[in-house]
DNA sequence: CTGCATGCAAATCTTTTGCATAAGA
DNA sequence: TCTTATGCAAAAGATTTGCATGCAG
């Protein structure tokens, strides 16, 4: 890969990343950083989030039902996708001793990333589902 | 969802993923399926796929790189998705302790999904590493 | 018969890419 | 000045959908 260059658009796409807890996916971060840059592309949003992923600077999130996701949290954690609504949530509750055994799992020899999706139910779906069992 | 009736082409697809340990893209299946039903459609593979990962039949995996793909051993196991090649394997090494922890962790008060996806090393990019390193 | 499933093609949606121009170093 | 990044639009893939016809119940 080339060297890159600084540039405003990719700088205002990490910070908008960062700043935000849930997992948007390129056209919505487009959409946001239209704001700030009334003509930036789609391309350059796509082109930019490819490069921070490469990076490591963002997290690139393919476990979606339709589109890929991108998170700003690089700390190891995990991710439950709600089977209803596709929502995607960091979890952070898994006990110390599940995530040392996540991490210490081989394969092949080596060990596999931290970063692994479990299927679920999010908040919302959970409470509409109790609604119904009413 | 209307009842379904019954259809060879539905059948042949379900048969086709049952008997492989792979996991095929709806385009893979197409292809095969071909070869028995030379008039068969794309869109039906697809709707027929949606139907059967509907009904629990197969387990659609939206994990890998590009497409979508599809695995007809709908018996609880992991996966791990080759960060090198995309190429997505079972996993069946796991120790059963750590197969019951991640069976019993609950997230919203419900229990999560089974299917779970790592990142690691497929053998074949396994091989191909230590190459390199010599 | 009646309605769901199919084949075909067009439409959608997401993501990538080529190219001329703009901007960073 | 030299090279990478951008904006725009077209292209490429993957998946979905509308519609007339075919097949299962």
């Amino acid at each position: 890969m080339a060297t890159l260059k600084h540039s405003r658009q990719r700088e205002a796409i990490k910070a908008y990343l960062m700043d935000r807890t849930d997992h948007p996916t390129a056209d919505t971060i487009y959409q946001a950083i239209r704001e700030t840059f009334p003509n930036i592309s789609l391309g350059t949003v796509y082109r930019n989030l490819a490069f921070l992923a490469e990076n490591g600077d963002i997290i690139r999130i393919s476990c979606g039902e339709h589109s890929e996701r991108f998170d700003g949290n690089t700390s190891p954690h995990h991710h439950c996708i709600c089977s209803v609504c596709g929502r995607v949530d960091d979890i952070f509750g898994l006990n110390d001793q599940i995530i040392d055994e996540l991490a210490s799992i081989r394969y092949n020899g080596s060990i596999l990333g931290h970063q692994t999706y479990f299927y679920g139910l999010c908040s919302e779906c959970v409470e509409k589902q109790k609604t119904l069992d009413k």
